[in-house]
DNA sequence: TAAATAATACGGCAATTGCCCTATTTTATA
DNA sequence: TATAAAATAGGGCAATTGCCGTATTATTTA
C-alpha cells in the first residue's frame, strides 16, 4: 500500500487529486494539509509516509520551503511538486530543494499514478514540458546562477521555432527553407516576434529570448 | 504524418524500433542509417524530417557528434537519443549536444510513440531514471563546466571592442557613436572581424566570439 | 630604420532586413 | 458554434548590412 499525503491550499484541488488517486487500489491518502506547517505538524506525529504531492504556492510555508525542510528531516519521503504553473524559477528552486518530480495539476489519473510509482522506484516524475525546461537549464548554466523571471512574454510554438533558427544566425530565406515556409511567412513571424519582445533586430531578439529562457 | 528517421549501427535494433512504430498509422519512417555520416548525407538531399531516433555508440560518427551537427544545421529537427545505456556522461553530453529527449531501447511501443509526440509538441521525452539523473546534474552544478577550445583567433584590441558593441545588438552608426569613430571605420573593423572569424553576419560573429571566449 | 600591422576613413552596390499594409486558411477556445 | 488567435502568404519601401574597392596615418617590431 502506497502511503501518500497531499498538501495544497485549495481544498477543491485536494479533493480532485484524491479522486484521481481513488482509481488505484494500492494508493492510500493518509492525510492532507492546507499548507507546509500543517504538514510538518502531522509529520512530527508520524512520518510513516511514502510520498507527498506538494503544491508550490501556499500561505504560511510554501511548497519549496516545505520540501527543503521535509527532505532534511525525513529524506526517505519522496516529494512530487504538483502545481498549476511551470515557470523556470519554481522548477529550479523545487529541484534544488530536493523535489523528486514535478507534475502539472492538469495531469490525468493514470499518468499521476505512473509518476508516483516511478518516483518510488527511484526515478523522477516529470511532465515533458518541464523535462524540456530542465534540459534548457542544464544547457545554460548561466540561467542557473541568476534565473530571471520571464514576464508575460508568450510566443507561439511557431514563433519559438523561428526564433531558434534566428539564433543560428540564418537569413530569412534559409529559415523559410528549413521550416518549409514561404519567406514572407518567416518575415511576418519575425515581425510579430519583434513586437512581442519589443526589439528591432535579430540580435536583440535572440538575446532577449535567451535571457528569458525562451530559447 | 510524422516523418521519422532512425540511426543505429545495429540493423536488428533498427528493425525492432521500426516494428514498434508500425503500430501507429501517423508515423512514417522516412529512412534509416547505420551511422552519423550516412544520416548527414541523407539529410543533405532532403531535410524534410520531424524527428530522429538516434543511437549513441556508433562507428564513424557517434550519436553525440551527429546530434551536434544536425542541431546546428537543421535546428527544426527534433532528436531523441535511443540507447541501451544511461550513464551520466552520455546523458549530459547528449543534452549539451542539443538532444530533445533520452529514452532507453527497452521502451514499449506506446511510450516510444508518446515520447515522440510530446517531443514534437515542444516537450522532452525522458525515461524516469534519466529524468532523475538530470535533476541530480542540476543540483550539482560542479559537473557542469564547459571547457572551451581556444583556437588561434587573434583580434586586435579595437576589434574586440567593436565585437563587444556588436554583441549588444547595436547598429554600425550607434557603435561608431559609442567608440567615437566614423561609421566607415566601424564597418571596416567589422569586415576584418568577419574575415578573421570566417563568418558573414553580426549574429555569427558574436556567437563564434562567445564560443571562443573572446567576448 | 624599414617593413608590417593596426587604426582610421570614404564611396559604391547588391542583398538583406525591418516595418508598414492586406488577406486567406487553420486551429483553439470560449 | 461563433469568435479569437495562430499560421500562412504576399507587396512595397527605406534603412541597414555585407562586401568590394582605395587611401592616409599611427604604432609595432623585426
Amino acid at each position: 500500500m502506497l502511503k501518500i499525503a497531499i498538501v495544497d491550499d485549495n481544498s477543491f484541488l485536494i479533493h480532485a487529486v484524491k479522486e484521481k488517486l481513488s482509481f488505484f487500489d494500492d494508493v492510500e491518502v493518509k492525510h492532507t494539509s492546507l499548507n507546509g506547517s500543517e504538514l510538518l505538524t502531522k509529520l512530527q506525529e508520524s512520518h510513516k509516509l511514502d510520498l507527498i504531492l506538494m503544491d508550490i504556492e501556499m500561505p504560511v510555508l510554501n511548497g519549496i520551503e516545505t520540501t527543503q525542510i521535509v527532505k532534511q528531516k525525513y529524506p526517505h519521503i519522496k516529494i512530487i511538486m504538483l502545481t498549476a504553473f511551470d515557470n523556470d524559477e519554481h522548477i529550479f528552486n523545487a529541484i534544488k530543494a530536493g523535489a523528486d518530480g514535478y507534475l502539472l495539476k492538469e495531469i490525468n489519473p493514470k499518468d499521476l499514478y505512473d509518476g508516483i510509482c516511478e518516483t518510488l522506484n527511484g526515478g523522477a516524475a516529470m511532465n515533458p514540458s518541464i523535462a524540456m525546461k530542465t534540459l534548457k537549464l542544464l544547457r545554460n548554466p548561466i540561467d542557473i546562477q541568476n534565473p530571471r523571471d520571464q514576464e508575460e512574454i508568450s510566443l507561439s510554438t511557431r514563433e519559438v521555432e523561428v526564433l531558434e533558427q534566428l539564433s543560428k544566425g540564418l537569413s530569412y530565406t534559409v529559415i523559410a527553407d528549413h521550416l518549409f515556409l514561404s519567406p514572407s511567412t518567416v518575415r511576418k513571424h519575425i515581425e510579430n516576434i519583434y513586437k512581442k519582445l519589443q526589439v528591432h533586430s535579430k540580435m536583440e531578439a535572440v538575446q532577449k529570448a535567451k535571457n528569458h529562457n525562451i530559447i
